[in-house]
RNA sequence: GGCCCUAUCGACUAGUUGGUUAGGUCGCAACUCUCUCAAGGUUGAAACACGAGUUCGAAUCUCGUUGGGGCUACCA
């Protein structure tokens, strides 16, 4: 069997968002599963559009997820511009194929299937705008074209004399009419359409001299050998052209199979997720943080602190699912178990709540040590003065309450610092009556502990109110007040092993003392 | 408007050859555990868009309606 050969085509016109990694991902673990290649090519051919820092955006999101491609990109994480053993379809931007396209442009004007034309933009303009004004729509086909200023219509010598000008030209493709496109995809299974509802594409482009979409898509997918062009539903209409397309070059056998995948819509539901939704949802739509030209900061799961794991996982599952009730996957297993039969027609909604569950899930898997290290990385000024075991302490204790490491600090930064002021509402619910003498008491109890660990504390601790019955719930609540400053919290007998005796009683000390 | 895709709990989805008490996860609620808050455990509420047809029998097949989405550029 052939080798599989799939690519991921993103444009760069601003930061990939998460459901263009979807389609990344999908290709990837579609390529990986067969033993196939991973392809990265960038389809620059809008040169209006051109946003600065997108290929490197687009590199450094594949790279954060794991998913790097095999071909297109090098080993610095560059694009590859020449041709060589590893990348032997260079170059891989699109922008530097430009005499690959023109050669084929034209080989359609040949063959007669494609014609120049010559309509200005003002001239098509107006007839939209007329054909708008009679609740009809213009479209440039079969019907039109014999009326419009192109090839087809003007004499051989006046269409040469046109093209010599500088007011330049289009390369329009020639759609046959009354004719039934029978296509095939690998998710929703046969499409039939009828040319005659589609119009004539451009394929070159007048305004930067490049060919479209369309044909640069088409040509480079024959010349690097793609066997299975999986991409986002938004261009299952322009399926039957691409057909069209590869009739016209004869490259009928050669052509390769195509999935679309359903979009990523709105929470709402309301439209597809876009690039422009960035933070109003209330969730990033971003891989990683992006900055835009106006210093606008879209905010990034990375660096919302999501692991690329959970993110990968949780992407996975927008859209596929593997028909058993597993729902945690390393991305080995996602290779394994991937298969486009299994992807879901309709649109999936993102749901935050879901993703910040992987996470969760995730952090549960992790080491203490690899969780120690993570929060370090982000308090390394507040933990510097200990050492990993106390730190790993501090961890073990908390790990289960959180979701993020980001939010470890919150939870037990008590175990590194003092309360340096404590929570009134707790203070005005226990710091009454007779406490303050029973907190003396309790102090002096802790003081005579031989063993400061948490069983033996827990136990005895226990013991000594039960049989003064001072109640358990009003001590232990004051106690945990006075060691972290607020009245929720780990169990007090733990807190206490962590801080240690002498810490304990400083805490204490100090809070009877401010509390007077 | 035209063309195309799509339709199961609030969300993600299982259901692939018609027969299920329509299952799971997130979220929600209750109970439980308990020194608080979480976490955990147990339980619960919660869905086949609608209408015809085929059939002994339809979430599943057919047609229609409705809803949702996409495309309709010299953007990708």
């Amino acid at each position: 069997m052939k080798q599989r050969r799939v690519r991921f085509a993103p444009s760069p016109t601003g930061p990939l968002h998460m459901g263009g990694l979807r389609t990344a991902l999908y290709n990837y673990l579609y390529a990986k599963q067969a033993g196939g290649k991973f392809i990265l090519r960038i389809e620059d051919t809008d040169s209006q559009r051109f946003v600065l820092g997108s290929e490197e955006y687009v590199i450094e999101s594949l790279r954060w997820c794991g998913i790097m491609p095999d071909e297109g990109v090098d080993k610095e994480g560059k694009i590859v511009e020449l041709p060589c053993a590893e990348h032997p379809h260079a170059p891989y931007r699109q922008s530097q194929r430009k005499h690959i396209y023109r050669k084929y442009a034209e080989q359609l004007v040949a063959t007669g299937n494609a014609y120049y034309a010559f309509d200005t933009h003002e001239e098509l303009e107006a007839l939209r705008k007329e054909a708008e004004a009679q609740k009809s729509s213009f479209t440039y086909n079969y019907h039109t074209r014999t009326s419009l200023t192109n090839s087809l219509t003007l004499p051989a010598e006046e269409v040469e004399r046109r093209l010599q000008e500088e007011t330049g030209w289009t390369i329009r493709f020639k759609i046959s009419e009354n004719r039934v496109v029978k296509m095939k995809d690998l998710i929703r299974g046969d499409i039939e359409v009828n040319t005659s509802t589609l119009d004539d594409k451009v394929l070159w482009k007048r305004a930067d001299e490049l060919p479209t979409y369309h044909l640069a898509n088409i040509v480079d997918d024959h010349l690097m050998e793609i066997t299975e062009v999986i991409r986002g539903e938004e261009w299952l209409p322009s399926l039957p052209l691409h057909y069209l397309l590869y009739e016209a070059f004869g490259w009928n056998d050669s052509q390769p199979q195509f999935a679309h995948l359903s979009l990523l819509l709105k929470p709402d539901g309301k439209g597809k997720l876009s690039k422009r939704d960035g933070d109003k949802l209330g969730f990033p739509v971003f891989p990683l943080q992006w900055i835009n030209e106006d210093g606008e900061i879209s905010h990034g799961y990375r660096e919302d602190g999501y692991f690329p794991e959970a993110f990968v996982n949780l992407l996975a599952f927008l859209g596929w699912n593997p028909g058993t009730e597993q729902e945690i996957f390393t991305l080995e297993e996602l290779i394994e178990a991937f298969s486009l039969e299994r992807v879901v027609k309709s649109g999936a909604r993102f749901n935050h709540d879901k993703a910040k569950w992987y996470n969760q899930a995730y952090l549960r898997r992790k080491s203490t040590q690899e969780l120690v290290e993570a929060f370090r990385a982000l308090e390394g000024e507040r933990l510097a003065a200990f050492d990993d075991n106390y730190v790993g302490a501090a961890v073990e204790l908390i790990r289960e309450r959180a979701y993020f490491v980001h939010e470890f600090w919150n939870l037990c930064g008590f175990l590194f610092e003092a309360p340096k002021e404590y929570d009134p509402t707790g203070v005005n619910k226990f710091w009454k009556d007779d406490i303050q003498e029973i907190i003396l008491q309790v102090a002096q109890f802790l003081e005579n502990l031989e063993t400061f660990s948490e069983s033996i504390i827990e136990e005895q601790l226990e013991n000594l109110i039960r049989t003064h019955g001072w109640g358990m719930g009003k001590v232990m609540n004051t106690l945990r007040l006075f060691l972290v400053g607020r009245s929720s919290g780990p169990g007090v007998a733990n807190i206490m092993e962590i801080l240690g005796k002498k810490e304990v009683l400083r805490r204490i000390c100090n809070a009877i003392t401010r509390l007077g």
